[in-house]
DNA sequence: CTGAGAATGATTTTT
DNA sequence: TCATTCTCAG
């Protein structure tokens, strides 16, 4: 595959070729989006207008970033040594490891993913005895990566209440344990990385100064932190070209903001938006259903999928009495396809929430059909791994308390909490890290320490596949799951945590990496920010069960969108957040936009959740897609849903749960709940920073938004 | 310190 | 309903 421009539709090409300059590209689903990012860097560098190591290609997976490089080196004869391509967290984590005496950390800073992010927490609000009734683990863990997500730390939050300001104590004291301890979350990476930008002018104007085009790929899941990482990047004499679908925007909940979409037109790009509208995957009909749902939606940009394909088959909607027989209904569609000789892996069954797939595996199991099911624990998130991964950091860094934490008694030596508080008392008495002062006990936490001394100097020389086997075996882990019934399967992952460093090693000898870095260190990192894809792959035997969330940048010959019910999809949730039911919608667009030919649409009548049987109206989705599109199967068109999951407000109240409004005070809120009629209507609504409020309609000056 | 039962709470999760 | 987390007795 070489550089090849005859092949683009005229608007690809025009965003490929576009001169120096800001662009905004709205990349509808499958228009070609990653053609288009790629053979415009392999286009830019071809014509010399920049270098390769000018370039600063950002994504947000791995995945994303390995594809663009593989396609880039299919299409450029060059060197793309110095070409900076990869996600947020891995560039950040480059920068930072090459200037971390400027940003503050030390040389052995260590990446903390949720996981081991949700114990530090824990181990802060123990300290401070918090209330943990009040302040439950989870939410203090969101708060504080929502801040950061953000880009406000701890001292800039503007907190209004009382348990704001508390938040904000954790949240300090969460940083203050991080900085002492050497360890950086995925949050404090890019804002890391941003003050580092922001207030070293000299290295700053270094890389403003070498990157001359930054681009960034699916750029509506960027948050307001990417922003500014993005901009401190771009120097006056950078283009920036950034690639998005603001109606594929559904990561809301983890900070995304669509709106930098059309901020960034505003600030950059104004004038020079590319609308990539032309799709390449889908038949007519599927994506007049799209087109016709995110029309709904009344925040967009703006954008109309069309293709040079017929319409195709009809959609097929079904609905069933349970969720069981929706599940049955899979079943034997999917047979009916694999006797036609549709292979299963173009078959995808997609739904709004993990808890689905249970019955519907349960079913293909039943039919002897095979399936695999994307989703849970990831390989570098397995407890046997951050277990092998714990001792090596312990190698790499002994004052690393979190890594401590997690294996001093694992596998178990009878280290317990009363031996763990006294060292830990010890170590903060003499402000000493817990390995210091455990060195210092007489008994078992000492013995422990021994123990890690002996493996860092057997490993000293050692290569670090051999390093990562030695741990395994000395630690005591092997032999712990060995004795273990069901160990087996731990052993395994064990032996492959093996293989992977040998992979990484190799792949790290390939390309020098870093000058001067410790090859444990890097794998270390490596298995924080990459913590092994669990995403679907194109093509296999078998029959791919994921959420809509995980079907994201996948296509499939068929897919099967099941739960499309009121309080399932959307979601019940939604309702009670800001702009939650487009959001919702975009969900169910990037769901519809997955087929290339057939699309099932499946709700059922009654479905069992959290162990009761709970009725449910079709999704209002339904009737948002033109009724001559589809073709409902054994079943009569159900009755329109209108009906909301929850009492909607009294009679003649003019809002309704789940609107959005606006309050001239309090700014843009959504309604939750309701009371009263008449005069006395009062309305609850959510607003962002003023929290929740009970407003009476005939008094605040509510609106529609 | 450890294992067994109670309590809990339950969308979505690229890094 | 069910999986994970927490508490208490041995």
């Amino acid at each position: 595959m070489a550089l090849d421009l005859d092949t683009l539709n005229p608007e690809q090409l025009a965003a490929v070729t576009l001169e120096d300059r800001h662009a905004l590209v709205l990349a509808g689903a499958g228009s070609g989006k990653t053609r288009v990012l790629t053979t415009r860097i392999a286009w830019l560098v071809h014509e010399g207008r920049v270098s390769p190591a000018g370039v600063l290609a950002v994504t947000f997976t791995n995945k994303a970033a390995r594809e663009m490089l593989a396609r880039l080196s299919a299409m450029l004869p060059v060197s793309l040594r110095g070409l900076w391509i990869g996600t947020f967290h891995g560039l950040s984590h480059r920068l930072l490891r090459a200037h971390h005496r400027d940003a503050g950390l030390p040389a052995t800073f260590q990446i903390v993913d949720a996981q081991d992010q949700l114990a530090v927490v824990k181990r802060v609000l123990r300290a401070l005895g918090a209330d943990e009734e009040r302040f439950p683990l989870r939410e203090v863990q969101a708060f504080i990566a929502a801040q950061k997500e953000d880009g406000v730390r701890a001292a800039e939050v503007r907190a209004r209440d009382e348990r704001t300001r508390r938040l904000v104590e954790f949240y300090a004291a969460y940083d203050e344990t991080c900085a002492r301890e050497g360890l950086v979350d995925f949050g404090e990476l890019l804002l890391r990385a941003c003050e580092l930008l922001a207030r070293n002018a000299l290295v700053r104007e270094h890389y403003q100064a070498r990157f001359r085009q930054v681009l960034v790929d699916e750029f509506q899941d960027t948050n307001r932190l990417q922003y500014r990482w993005l901009k401190l990047f771009a120097g006056p004499r950078t283009s920036v070209f950034a690639v998005g679908d603001d109606d594929q925007s559904i990561y809301a909940f983890r900070g995304a903001q669509v709106g930098n979409m059309a901020e960034f037109e505003r600030e950059y790009a104004a004038g020079c938006v590319i609308r990539l509208e032309r799709n390449y995957r889908s038949h007519g009909r599927i994506l007049e259903a799209a087109n016709a749902l995110i029309r709904h939606n009344r925040r967009r940009l703006g954008k109309r999928l069309w293709t040079e394909q017929g319409p195709g088959e009809p959609l097929r909607a079904h609905q069933a009495f349970s969720d069981e027989d929706e599940a049955r209904f899979v079943v034997e569609a999917v047979q009916r396809l694999a006797a036609q000789g549709v292979p299963l892996g173009q078959i995808a069954v997609l739904y709004r929430s993990n808890a689905q797939s249970r019955v519907i595996e349960h079913a293909l199991f039943g039919a002897g059909l095979p399936y695999r099911v994307y989703g849970g624990l990831r390989f570098f998130e397995r407890a046997e791994i951050k277990h092998a991964l714990a001792y090596l950091r312990l190698l790499a860094v002994p004052e690393d308390d979190a890594a401590f934490l997690r294996v001093v008694n694992f596998p178990p030596r009878g280290i317990g909490g009363r031996t763990r508080e006294a060292v830990a008392a010890q170590a903060a008495a003499s402000a000493q890290p817990l390995v210091a002062a455990a060195r210092a006990t007489e008994g078992r936490a000492a013995a422990f320490v021994a123990l890690l001394e002996r493996l860092r100097e057997q490993a000293r020389g050692l290569a670090l596949a051999e390093t990562v086997r030695h741990v395994i075996d000395a630690s005591g882990l092997a032999a712990h799951y060995r004795a273990q019934r069901d160990g087996a399967e731990r052993l395994e992952n064990l032996a492959e945590l093996e293989n992977a460093a040998a992979a990484f090693a190799e792949e790290w000898a390939a390309t020098g990496g870093e000058a001067g870095e410790d090859p444990l260190l890097a794998f270390l990192a490596h298995a924080a920010l990459e913590s092994g894809e669990h995403r679907a792959a194109e093509g296999g035997e078998a029959l791919q069960l994921m959420t809509v969330h995980a079907a994201k940048g996948l296509e499939f010959d068929t897919v099967f969108l099941c739960g499309l019910e009121e309080g399932l999809f959307p979601h019940e949730q939604s309702l009670y957040e800001p702009d939650g039911q487009e959001e919702e919608r975009r969900l169910a667009y990037v769901a519809i936009t997955r087929a290339r030919r057939r699309l099932y649409l499946c709700c059922a009548q009654t479905r069992r959740l959290h162990g009761q049987t709970r009725w449910a109206l079709p999704s209002r989705f339904f009737d948002e897609i033109p009724p001559e599109l589809v073709q409902w199967i054994d079943t009569p068109r159900p009755s329109p849903a209108r009906a909301p999951v929850r009492p909607a407000v009294p009679r003649g109240a003019p809002f309704r749960i789940g609107q959005n409004v606006h309050h001239p005070t309090f700014g843009a809120g959504v309604v939750i709940g309701a009371e009263g009629d008449g005069a006395d209507a009062r309305v609850q609504v959510r607003f962002g920073a003023a929290g929740v409020k009970w407003l009476a309609v005939s008094v605040a000056k509510l609106a529609p938004a």
